[in-house]
DNA sequence: TGGACTCGTGGAATCGATTACATCGATGCC
DNA sequence: GGCATCGATGTAATCGATTCCACGAGTCCA
């Protein structure tokens, strides 16, 4: 492959000339600009990343490490955080976790490894020294979905509470009491604030959350399968389970289906993170849906900001509750149902 | 970041000797090889791995260009070539292309810049010169799912022709006489294909195909949306409809139920590519699975032979017919029917 | 005892870019 | 006309690794 040597030799000037026509320097003659150019383009040139990152000390990649690619709300936030990135002039790496700590820091090993601008990570777990190392050493970093408390990097996510407190709503007004979480790993802050928000929610309305009704989940569908057997094989079972996340929902779906039951007849179902086929599955899926896109392209923006000297911004979106047939027919049609005690959650957007 | 002479210092020896003890030569005294060790964790040393690049000209690293991270199928792909990539030593730059030629030939011009290995490729069109010129000069490649004809480059993919005629022999069983098809993007070969192989075995029943049963999809949900409209629209609209993908399928979908029809009793649908969902859906879709894991870790197998300077080869992989509901209640029970004057296609493992 | 060999090690070239600095000719101004 | 300035260009150092080559010390065998 020609390197900048060949393209200065072709057009009669030196690897500087070349260099400062390539990077758009001012001070090149018309001349040597043209023949520069004649000679990228009969050798069909391109430049070596590689080296120029080596000399640069800039490699324009971000590192996107997130926990699990065959989850559609990660695949569609990986989409939206390379677009963005494109826009801003940087590529992304993606590493996919699939929710193993170690495979996490492989990642975080590889990417650092290739010395990436900055990192956006979707922790798998409370965060392994490596990654709390990087941030402490001043590696640009932001959080997205997930993140660790106690460590000063900025924090890109949904906030569900508002939305988990209208499903809530709607659940307690279809005359549900049994509610029951498949919960996703207490490591993960989405894993315990998905579990809070449901028990504040329920504490509203008198109901408790006992502890056979919180399934342990790893946000895999499997874990969902699991999870909704053991509900199912309880003396008595809850009225309806939410799962948190899509993957542990189809897992229940699974679970249910094995059974010979029905959703919502025999046991309700409701969902974190909304999909597209849920608008299609049997019967639809009433889910809470996240901004995806807004989040990842506010990730970036905010890692961007990081890297090029700017002050970085958390940001918390709201996530908005859709409500489909899973938990029974409402009585009234209503896309948003309005909570008991006070009006719908306004949208809202905090910065810290 | 420290670095290899910070190393050195620190161990009182060389850079050659830290590199050496660093890459496991032989030849290094036990004694400076346990005080470079020494010092590399203190200093919490990592090699560069830019630098290191330059200088051996190998990034152990694959490039792997795909159409759509939104589609399950190459999301399951993507996740498989990374797994075999690591368990090879190498890792994986992912570019998604979104099915836009014009993205797919910037994220192989950007691979190829940061100089990897070897490219995989799940080609969007019929090539660009880009492409074809990489293949040409020598860039290690493999094709996966779609290929180019005419291109000395292996080619991994999946054959449904067998899978295709017994979805026919079944849809035939059910009663079934006029059957469409949302075909892909001709330029493709899977576009292409999957019609071909509709057409012949529709062929063996003495089925014709008119060119009102053949839908121009692009692989994107809101293309089988609007050709399942305008089948809808026809005098005489099909009684089933093929989706050449499990997206155009979701599209279908949408617009069957936007009608307030249903399926399978006002027209029935089966889809190429078969995901979980498809067992969930209303009612559950009938599919044609491809072995995909085993897709993606052979095209890894075969570049990475192709980049260790063994003989890459051409692999193909049958695909297989699922049976659900979305095409009416089979007669008699059954996951596999036998086609009409032939038996089943055995499994079948060709090279070339 | 001396030459051949091995082993461990360091010096320095190298990969392909960027960029500070030096150089040189032309121009402008007093 | 002479000196400062400016624009265009080249030389060479540099980034952080790998690796060829040379060298000194020790070992072995004739």
């Amino acid at each position: 492959m020609a390197s900048i040597k060949d393209v200065a030799a072709a057009a009669g000037v030196s690897v500087a000339t070349v260099s400062r026509v390539l990077n758009g320097h001012p001070s090149v003659s018309a001349d040597a600009r043209t023949r520069v150019m004649g000679a990228v383009d009969t050798l069909g040139y391109r430049p070596n990343a590689v080296a120029r990152s080596l000399r640069t000390d800039q490699t324009h990649t971000l590192g996107l490490v997130i926990s699990d690619v065959l989850n559609p709300y990660f695949t569609e936030l990986a989409r939206s955080v390379e677009e963005e990135a494109r826009a801003l002039g940087y590529s992304v790496i993606i590493g996919n976790a699939d929710e193993r700590p170690e495979l996490q820091d492989h990642h975080v090993r590889n990417l650092l490894d290739r010395r990436i601008d900055g990192l956006l990570v979707s922790p798998t777990d409370g965060g392994s020294p490596l990654m709390l190392d990087a941030a402490r050493a001043g590696t640009p970093m932001v959080f997205v979905d997930r993140w660790i408390p106690g460590v000063a990097v900025p924090v890109v996510r949904a906030d569900g509470q508002a939305a988990v407190r209208d499903l809530v709503a709607h659940l307690h007004r279809l005359g549900h009491r049994r509610l029951a979480i498949i919960a996703g790993p207490a490591a993960t802050t989405t894993g315990s604030e998905r579990v809070e928000a449901f028990r504040a929610a329920l504490a509203e309305y008198g109901l408790p959350l006992p502890d056979t009704y919180i399934g342990q989940g790893d946000f895999q569908a499997e874990s969902g399968r699991r999870v909704t057997e053991g509900f199912l094989d309880l003396p008595r079972p809850p009225e309806v389970v939410f799962a948190a996340d899509n993957l542990m929902a189809l897992g229940a779906l699974d679970a249910v289906r094995a059974r010979g039951l029905r959703v919502p007849d025999d046991i309700a179902l409701a969902a974190f993170d909304d999909i597209p086929w849920f608008v299609h599955t049997d019967p639809p899926v009433t889910a809470i849906a996240q901004p995806t896109g807004e989040l990842g392209r506010a990730a970036v923006r905010a890692l961007v900001d990081r890297i090029e000297g700017r002050t970085p911004r958390s940001v918390t979106l709201p996530a908005r509750l859709v409500v489909r047939r899973s938990c029974g027919e409402a009585h009234v049609p209503s896309q948003t149902p309005a909570p008991p005690t006070q009006s719908p959650s306004p949208v809202q957007r905090s910065t810290s």
